[in-house]
Order: structure tokens, then C-alpha cells, then sequence
RNA sequence: GGCUAUGUAGCUCAGCCGGUUAGAGCACACGACUCAUAAUCGUGGUGUCGGCGGUUCGAGUCCGCCCAUAGCCA
């Protein structure tokens, strides 16, 4: 097997800033980088920038700027620095609007005419501005896209066509003959289910005159290549375009996100066959970053997290480690600064960081601050510690990055466990027991040599730096394979600085209201948090699956609320609407048989289990504040 | 509506082809120790292994149905 590996992340949409889900895929991608290079694969990792379409052409119109001008301040400004501020380590950056991308694009497009698979048609439908695609009918919510600001547009047009669908059955035998071209499985498993159906031909082209900013078709000037097809040959024209094409093509590994794997899973490989390129290796999927209470994040939940204020806080290798520690490959994972702390605190500050300091501070009062030479080659922790490079490869190659970290941890654990036992402190007592102290120091120095390499691909400048406290150097993975590899002698610096300064969490958690008192009294503050508010059904519906709960719409003002309400057996629906009640405008969301309810409404409960709605006795605009 | 995945201690997760008293880390409590970043090490718990039923000598692990969550398709 050649020992070359080829990765890319996917490249970014420029149209805003990244966020932490850009930046948890790019760190993935890093690890891997980083930890294949390390186990001396010729490495080469991509990533970039989007940068053509219509949603861009918009953003700058909006921004009062050229397309050009917008998406090089945003890939210019705002990736890239942030990327570099995070010590991604990618070779190679590739925008979509650079000359080197472009013509690698033609040149693909016409081999992809040539073999016949483009065709030109006129196609009339519903076209979504927000998606960039023609969306049905059976798609629409109300007359809208979920996910959409505005209502679809009818548009004809005539447009080049890729003959995808004539691909179909060949990609479906490529999946069965490649089992593990798309991880984790489940990702797999959707794949072959949307290829049950027919997937149509796909679009490439937008005619020029009304989206002028995309590259144009080579063969006709009128029209501009499609987003996709553009976007995905980054990936190719990153390498080609520094005649890297042959040798790291083949060995390619791409990273993405659940939310765009139709497009690699499916359009991809087709547009590779079509132009007679070489399938990728490896698609790995992973989930979402969600906020710290399990739901989306977005800076409109005022949930987001901002990776670059996280970095300052907590340093860039704590995020680099808790994102890699705290989530697990496919799935989403709740993220945030609890989390960051929690991992800085707990694993590299007590475990690692303190290990450091304490063997430090032992060479340098009981060896003279020189590492000494060991007597017994062979011990338990020497045992485990050059078996750790093996187990840590197996869980990296199945994706589960997690448990790598977790298992190179249980060792640093385990050498503070040696320290216990041993107790250098005792041995350091009694001259006759000098050969002792020497070797269980130099043990934990070794066995800090190993660890430390395991983890540089999570800790890109810690692990250096912890090797330096110790006096010691660089090493490859292999180099953990062997025991004994710290050179005796070595002289331990004086001074080193703490290599993980703890840090809390949060400085204002706003400390929650103490428990109501004996006398079951609360206080003028418990009950003003406690936001109560006119609110005005504007409509009622029953529950689908609840025989006493209604759903309600509830005009609050400035906004619009559900409401799931147990009050079905003493109000229809139809008496509610134009009612005025009163909201509990600040209750935590629940999730009531399968609805969410953002609320609840006041009603009180007779001896009978009659209920009765709360309303105010005069009336009032909806959003009216009660107290 | 159809399909897929997930559902294991408070939290995050591990449990391979079914087999002994179901595990780890974190958090919490107590103890030990002092080389160390009030660090480390040891000890300690209830877990209906989502629910119900089935296959089996035996199921967290297989099968069926149901529930919840995430997502895909229509």
C-alpha cells in the first residue's frame, strides 16, 4: 500500500462568515492531516472557497460591491484568516473564481460534451432563488420552501443538461463493489435509497444574461456553468492545477457534511465516470455541531458559538481537542464553551499538563535536570505505551477520532497511576534506591515522548511544546513503537510555563434563584422571571395525536407562537380564534406527543376538572406585557 | 405515509460473530499521598441496557410490533 493520502474538506460557500460547523469539519480534516503525515504518508490536504452562483451575485449586490470584490474580502478577510488563526494545516487553498480553477473547469466541461453526456433543453418550473434549484410543487410549505425566505419564482428557461440518470445503475454497482467508499454506513444505506429512484438529469448551465457571475460554458458563451458542477471539480483542480494530479488523485479522501451529501455521493462520482476520472477513495459524513441544549444553532437562537472567541479564550489546541474529544464522527454533538473548559480542565490541564509538571519539577530536584539513563528496557508502561500507536491507528482508520484521543489518554492516566505507586519521592530519600528513582523517571518521560506524538494531530503546537519542557525533539508515529527513544542526558530546561492554565467556563452564569423558601413564599424576583403576555389565537387546531390537547397559533405582538394546550375537551378550536389569553412567553420549548409547544397558556381547573382559559377582563394588544 | 440511523448510569460515550456479577471518562462523596496546575491515586451508586412480545439452555447483543429523536424520500 502506498503511503499517500489526499484530502479535502469541503470548500465554503462564500456568502457570510464561518461559523463552528466550517470549522469542526475543518479541524476533522486536520487531525487527519496532520496524523497521517505523521505516520509518513506524502499528505496533501485542500480546502477553498465557493465562490460563484446566484446567492453570491446577490450578497454583493446587497453588500454594495462586485461579485469579485465581495468573495475576495470574504475568502481574503474572513476564511482564510480564520482558518490560519486555527492552525488548519491545507496545502493548498483553491477558489473557485481563480484563473487555475476555471480553465481546469472547461477543459472538464468539454470532455464531458465531447462524451456526450451534456445535452441542451428548455425546462419550465418553479425555481427557489434561496436553494439555486427548481423545486416541485409537493416541496412547498405554504407556497414556500422551508428553509426560505421568499416564495419560489416561475422560470423557463433552457438550460444544458447532464445525463446523470444514464449513470445511475453503474453508480449503484460501484457502491455494492466498494462497501466502504461512504462512512459512516448509514450514510451508505440513504445513498442506495435515494438511488431506488430515478434521479433525473442535472442542470449545469444558468443562462448568462441573467446570472452572469459563474464560469462561462465553453462552447457557448450565453451560458454559465452551474453551481455544483463548478464547485465539486475544486477538489481536481486544486491538484491539477500544481501537477499533483497523478500522483494524490487516486488516494482521495473527502470530508463533508450530512447536508451536502447528495451532491458527493451522487453527482460526484457520476461527473468523475463521465469524465473518465478515477473515483474517490473515501467519503466521510459527519453530523452538525448543535448548541449546548441540543438544539440548532443559528445566530438567529442567539445559541452560536464563534470559534475564534473560543480560541482566544481557551487557546486554539483546547478546541482543536474538545472538538475532536466531545463529538462523534456522523452524529451531531452538542458544543460549547462548557465543553471546551470541561476538556481543557479535566484531560489536558489535571491529567497531561499536571503529569508534565510534576516529572519536570523531579528531574530537576532528584536527576540535576538531566534525563537518566534507564537500567530495565522492559516494563509494563514500556509494554503499553509502544502498543498505544497501533490501537490508535485502528480507531482512526474507523473514523472514531473520540476514541483514539480516549485511548491515549488512559495512558497518560496510567503513568500518573505509576507515579503514585513508585513514588519517586520516597526512592529519592535512600541512595541505595537511586537506579529506581532513575528509571521510574525516565519511564514517565518516555512514556510522555509517546503520548505527546499520539496526540499532536489534536494539539498542533501543545505536543511541541510539552516535548520541549522535557528537553525533547520531534518524532514520527513509528517512533512511538519503540521504547527508549528519549536520549539519556538530555538536559531538562529550567524554566518552562504551564502548559494548560485552567479557566472557567463562564464568568457570569447568572446564579439561579435559590430555592423557594421554607414558607413556600417566592420573591418579588422569582415571580418577575416570569414573562407573561397578552396573546391573540390567531388559530386552533386539534392535536394529531391527542385527544385533549389543541395546537394553537398565538399572535404575541412581533411575532407568532405554537402552543400545545390540554383544554381540547372544553374548547373547540373554532371558539378560540380571535380569543385573547395569557402566555407564558418565556417557558423552556417542549416537545408535546410530537409538537412543539413555545409556551403555555393560563387556565384554571374547578373541583370538576372543568378548565377555563384565563382572559384579560378588557382588552388589550397582543404582546402587552402582564404583571 | 415509506425508508434509514440512533435510544445503555446525572452528562458524553464503549460494549466484536448472543454466554459468566453490564463497562469507561466526566461530575459527586469519602479516603490516601505530597513530586505536581487545590493537581494525582484509591474506594463508592441506583442503571426497568426506550417499551411490549418472541426465538434460545441463555439476549443490551437476534426477530416482530410500538414509542421517542435525527434525517432521507415521497
Amino acid at each position: 500500500m502506498s503511503k499517500t493520502f489526499y484530502e479535502t474538506a469541503a470548500i465554503d460557500y462564500a456568502n457570510a462568515a464561518p461559523h463552528i460547523g466550517h470549522v469542526y469539519e475543518k479541524i476533522i480534516c486536520d487531525f487527519l492531516a496532520r496524523f497521517h503525515r505523521l505516520d509518513g504518508y506524502e499528505t496533501n490536504f485542500v480546502t477553498g472557497t465557493d465562490e460563484h452562483g446566484e446567492k453570491i451575485a446577490r450578497a454583493a449586490k446587497n453588500a454594495g460591491q462586485k461579485p469579485q470584490a465581495f468573495v475576495d474580502y470574504v475568502s481574503e478577510k474572513l476564511f482564510q484568516p480564520a482558518y490560519q488563526r486555527l492552525l488548519i494545516s491545507y496545502d493548498d487553498y483553491i477558489r473557485t473564481s481563480s484563473e487555475r480553477h476555471k480553465r481546469f473547469v472547461q477543459e472538464i466541461l468539454r470532455k464531458v460534451y465531447e462524451a456526450g453526456d451534456i445535452y441542451y433543453a428548455e425546462y419550465e418550473g418553479l425555481y427557489s432563488v434561496g436553494s439555486e434549484r427548481y423545486v416541485t410543487e409537493k416541496e412547498l410549505v405554504g407556497g414556500i420552501l422551508p428553509g426560505d425566505s421568499e416564495p419560489p419564482v416561475l422560470r423557463k428557461e433552457a438550460n444544458y443538461f447532464f445525463r446523470m440518470e444514464k449513470y445511475r445503475p453503474w453508480l449503484v454497482d460501484y457502491l455494492h463493489e466498494h462497501p466502504d467508499l461512504i462512512q459512516p454506513q448509514a450514510y451508505r444505506n440513504e445513498v442506495l435509497e435515494m438511488l431506488k429512484e430515478p434521479i433525473g438529469d442535472l442542470s449545469i448551465s444558468r443562462p448568462r444574461e441573467r446570472v452572469p457571475w459563474g464560469i462561462p460554458i465553453p462552447w457557448d458563451e450565453n451560458h454559465v456553468t452551474y453551481v455544483w458542477f463548478d464547485a465539486l471539480l475544486a477538489y481536481v483542480s486544486s491538484l491539477a492545477s500544481r501537477g499533483l494530479f497523478e500522483k494524490f488523485w487516486p488516494y482521495a479522501w473527502h470530508v463533508i457534511g450530512k447536508d451536502i451529501l447528495k451532491p458527493h455521493a451522487i453527482f460526484w462520482p457520476i461527473m468523475l465516470k463521465s469524465a473518465g476520472l478515477p473515483i474517490y477513495r473515501r467519503l466521510v459524513v459527519h453530523g452538525h455541531i448543535l448548541a449546548m441544549d441540543g438544539r440548532k444553532m443559528g445566530k438567529s437562537l442567539g445559541n452560536a458559538v464563534d470559534p475564534l472567541a473560543l480560541a482566544d479564550k481557551f487557546g486554539v489546541d483546547a478546541v482543536h481537542y474538545a472538538l475532536l474529544r466531545d463529538t462523534t464522527l456522523g452524529a451531531d454533538s452538542p458544543f460549547g464553551e462548557e465543553v471546551v473548559a470541561q476538556r481543557l480542565n479535566a484531560d489536558l490541564a489535571n491529567d497531561l499538563g499536571n503529569l508534565v509538571s510534576r516529572v519536570r519539577t523531579m528531574l530537576l530536584k532528584y536527576c540535576g535536570g538531566v534525563l537518566p539513563e534507564p537500567s530495565s528496557p522492559d516494563s509494563e508502561m514500556a509494554r503499553a505505551g509502544v502498543a498505544l500507536a497501533e490501537k490508535v491507528r485502528k480507531e482512526v482508520d474507523a473514523l472514531r477520532i473520540h476514541l483514539a484521543l480516549e485511548e491515549v489518554l488512559q495512558y497518560v492516566r496510567s503513568l500518573n497511576r505509576f507515579i503514585n505507586e513508585t513514588k519517586p519521592w520516597e526512592l529519592a530519600r535512600d541512595e541505595s534506591r537511586k537506579k529506581e528513582l532513575e528509571d521510574a523517571l525516565y519511564t514517565v518521560v518516555e512514556g510522555l515522548r509517546i503520548a505527546s506524538v499520539l496526540l499532536e494531530p489534536a494539539l498542533p503546537t501543545k505536543a511541541k511544546e510539552l516535548r520541549a519542557a522535557l528537553g525533547l525533539g520531534d518524532y514520527t508515529l513509528a517512533q512511538t513503537e519503540t521504547w527508549g527513544l528519549a536520549p539519556a542526558g538530555t538536559r531538562i530546561p529550567q524554566e518552562a510555563p504551564i502548559l494548560f492554565p485552567k479557566l472557567e467556563a463562564r464568568p457570569e452564569p447568572a446564579p439561579q434563584a435559590e430555592r423557594p423558601a421554607a414558607d413556600g413564599l417566592i420573591t418579588i424576583e422569582d415571580f418577575a422571571r416570569v414573562d407573561f403576555r397578552v396573546a391573540e389565537v390567531i388559530k386552533a387546531e386539534k392535536h394529531p395525536k391527542a385527544d385533549k390537547l389543541l395546537v394553537l397559533t398565538l399572535d404575541v405582538g412581533d411575532h407568532t407562537r405554537q402552543v400545545v394546550s390540554g383544554i381540547a375537551q372544553y374548547y373547540t378550536p373554532e371558539s378560540l380564534v380571535g380569543k385573547k389569553l395569557v402566555l407564558v412567553a418565556n417557558l423552556k420549548p417542549a416537545m408535546l406527543r410530537g409538537v412543539e409547544s413555545q409556551g403555555m397558556i393560563l387556565a384554571g381547573e374547578d373541583a370538576q376538572g372543568r378548565i377555563v382559559v384565563v382572559s384579560p377582563e378588557k382588552d388589550m394588544p397582543p404582546g402587552t406585557k402582564i404583571r
